[in-house]
RNA sequence: GGCCCCUUCGUCUAGUCUGGUCUAGGACACCUGGUUUUCAUCCAGGCAACACGGGUUCGAAUCCCGUAGGGGUCACCA
C-alpha cells in the first residue's frame, strides 16, 4: 500500500484494439475525477502487447473521444506504449528466472503461482486466493512480448501509479498482479475494481451487441442480402461466423435500424453532450449519497470518492439517458442550444444546415423544448425538406374528413386567408390564424391548425405552426396544401 | 465444473459498516388527471422493491449460516 502522503496518480490504459467504449469512458471518468480530487496526477498509456490486434488508428480514435468528453491525461503527447519498452520487461523477467520465481515454458516463460494471495480491493473489500486455486501464467510470451499481466505490473511500478482503477473483469486477475509485485520487490498500489456495465436483457454490453442487433433486423426482414456487401461474408455473418461492423451497418441501413449505441463515438453520432453522457455514466455505479443525480465535471472533482463505487453491475438505461440529455437540452441557453445544435449538423448533417441557411436559429429555437438529442431535430424535421407523399390516415380522418369534410373545408379557407396574407413572419402568421379560428367561429385554433399540420407534415404533429409555416416558406405552404386538398377529395 | 464476486421498486439507486427514526426515500419508465392549436414541455396524483429459508436479538433491509439466481475468471487477449 503506497503512503496515504504520496500523491496520487492513476492511469487509464486502454489496449487500442478498438473504439473507445462507453465503460472505459466511466473507467476513465472514475480515475480522472478521483486524480483531480485530490490534485494528482491522471496518465494515459495504450496496452499494445497484442501486436496483432493494435493500430494507430485506434489509438487516435481513443485519444479524440477522451479529448471530447474533457477527461485530458496529464501526460500530453509523451504516452508510454508496452510495445516501445520491451527492455524493461525483459528486465523484469531475468529477475523472476534467476530468482526462481518463474521458468522457460515451450519458448515462453511462466511465473510460478505457489503461494496464497490476499489483497484489499477498494470496492470489494478483502480478497483471498489459496495457492491450490492458483496456475502459473505466463509472463512473457514466445514472441518476446511481455502479457498485460507483467506489463501492467511493471509499468504501473515504473510510472509511479498509486491507484489502479479499472473494471472488475480484472479482479480475479489481481492475484497475478499482487503476486508479481510481491515477486519484484515492488511496491503494491490500492486497487479499485468497478462492476460491470450491462444491456438491459443482462448481457454484457460490447460490440457483438451491433452485430447481434443488425443479425435480429436481418431476420425480421425476411434475411434480404444488403446490396454493398459480398454474398459469401453476409453469408458468413448471419451465420455467426464474422461480426463485421461494415455488414452490420449496411444491414441497419437497409432496414431502418439504429444499431445499438455502444461506443463513446456512437453517443456523440446520437447527439449526446459530453456533459449528459459523462454525468449518466458517473451515476451507473457511484452515487453522492443522497438525492442528487444531476451534477457536472466540477462537482465529481471535489465530492467523488472510491467509497462510494457501488459493487453490482448495472443495466444500461437509454432511457433514463435520453430523460437526461432532454432536461439538459431544456436548460441550455437559446444561444448555446443554437451553438451545439449548428456544430452537430455540421459533422453530420451538413445538407440539413445548407438547406437550412439563415433560418437555422429559428429552426434551433423551435426544435430545443422537444428534442431529447442534438440529433433529434434532424428526423423531427425532415419534413421541411420533403413534402408528404401520402397522410397518415388516423390524422386524416380526424382533422380533415370528419363530420362532413368540415377540416377539408376549414383548409381551404385556411388555403385562401394564407395566400392573401403578405407578412410572412412568425408574429404576423399566427395572429392571422388566431384571427381565421374566429372568423369560422371554430371552438379553437386546433380547427385551423391540426387540417393544416396534416396538409404540410402528413400527421397531426409540428412544432408551433407561426414557425413552422416561415420555414417551409409561402409558394411550398400553398403548394402542399394544395397537395392535400386534391389528393384527400380524390380519395 | 473449480475459484472469486454480486443480489432493495421494471431500471439506476439511498438506506446496510455504527440493528429501532424504513408503514423503505429519490430518479427514469409506466398509469391517471390538469394546462396547451398538435407533439413536447409543465403541474398534481398513483402503481411498484428489501431474492428465498433458517438463525441471533426485545427489535433485522441492516448481523450470522445456508439455498437460489446473476456476473467474472480459469488464453503465449487485454
Amino acid at each position: 500500500m503506497p503512503d496515504p502522503s504520496t500523491p496520487v496518480v492513476t492511469r487509464f490504459a486502454p489496449s487500442p484494439t478498438g473504439e473507445l467504449h462507453v465503460g472505459g469512458a466511466r473507467t476513465a471518468l472514475f480515475a480522472w475525477a478521483y486524480t483531480r480530487r485530490h490534485h494528482g496526477t491522471f496518465l494515459l498509456r495504450f496496452e499494445d502487447t497484442d501486436q496483432k490486434r493494435s493500430s494507430k488508428q485506434a489509438e487516435q480514435n481513443i485519444l479524440r473521444d477522451l479529448d471530447w468528453l474533457g477527461l485530458t491525461a496529464d501526460n500530453g503527447d509523451d504516452i508510454p506504449r508496452q510495445s516501445e519498452r520491451l527492455p524493461l520487461y525483459d528486465e523484469a523477467v531475468e529477475k523472476l528466472v534467476s530468482g526462481g520465481r518463474a521458468y522457460e515454458d515451450d519458448g515462453a516463460v511462466r511465473f510460478r503461482m505457489d503461494r496464497d494471495i490476499a489483497f484489499e480491493d477498494a470496492v470489494y473489500g478483502p480478497i483471498a486466493v489459496e495457492a491450490k486455486d492458483l496456475e502459473d501464467f505466463v509472463i512473457r510470451k514466445a514472441d518476446g512480448f511481455p502479457t498485460f499481466h507483467l506489463a501492467v505490473v511493471v509499468d504501473d511500478a515504473d510510472m509511479g501509479v498509486t491507484h489502479v482503477i479499472r473494471g472488475q473483469e480484472h479482479l480475479t486477475n489481481t492475484t497475478k498482479h499482487a503476486a508479481l509485485c510481491d515477486a519484484l520487490g515492488l511496491p503494491r498500489p490500492v486497487w479499485c475494481h468497478t462492476p460491470s456495465i450491462l444491456n438491459p436483457d443482462g448481457s454484457k454490453m460490447s460490440k457483438r451487441d451491433k452485430a447481434k442487433a443488425a443479425r435480429a433486423a436481418a431476420k425480421a426482414g425476411g434475411w434480404p442480402s444488403p446490396g454493398p456487401v459480398e454474398p459469401p461474408r453476409y453469408d458468413a455473418f448471419i451465420a455467426k461466423d464474422n461480426d463485421d461492423l461494415d455488414i452490420a451497418t449496411a444491414i441497419a441501413e437497409a432496414n431502418g435500424l439504429e444499431l445499438p449505441e455502444i461506443n463513446v463515438a456512437d453517443f456523440r453520432r446520437s447527439g449526446y453532450t459530453p456533459a449528459t453522457l459523462l454525468n449518466y455514466l458517473a451515476l451507473l455505479g457511484w452515487n453522492p449519497g443522497n438525492d442528487l443525480e444531476r451534477f457536472d465535471l466540477d462537482f465529481l472533482t471535489t465530492h467523488f470518492g472510491l467509497d462510494r463505487i457501488g459493487k453490482s453491475n448495472s443495466k444500461f438505461d437509454r432511457q433514463k439517458l435520453a430523460a437526461f440529455s432532454q432536461d439538459d437540452i431544456a436548460r441550455m441557453p437559446p444561444e448555446v442550444w443554437g451553438q451545439k445544435l449548428r456544430a452537430h449538423f455540421d459533422d453530420y448533417h451538413p445538407d440539413f444546415t445548407a438547406a437550412l441557411g439563415e433560418h437555422f436559429d429559428l429552426f434551433a429555437g423551435m426544435y430545443q423544448e422537444r428534442s431529447k438529442t442534438l440529433d433529434d431535430p434532424a428526423t423531427l424535421g425532415a419534413f421541411f425538406f420533403t413534402p408528404p407523399t401520402d397522410y397518415q390516415p388516423k390524422a386524416v380522418k380526424k382533422n380533415l374528413t370528419k363530420n362532413d369534410g368540415e377540416g377539408l373545408k376549414n383548409l381551404a379557407h385556411t388555403r385562401d386567408a394564407l395566400a392573401n396574407h403578405d407578412d410572412w413572419s412568425a408574429d404576423a402568421l399566427h395572429a392571422r390564424l388566431d384571427a381565421l379560428w374566429q372568423e369560422l367561429n371554430l371552438k379553437n385554433m386546433g380547427g385551423v391548425a391540426q387540417p393544416l399540420r396534416v396538409a404540410l407534415t402528413g400527421a397531426a404533429v409540428s412544432p408551433e405552426i407561426g414557425p413552422t409555416l416561415v420555414l417551409l416558406a409561402k409558394t411550398e405552404t400553398l403548394q402542399r396544401i394544395d397537395a392535400c386538398l386534391a389528393q384527400v377529395q380524390a380519395a
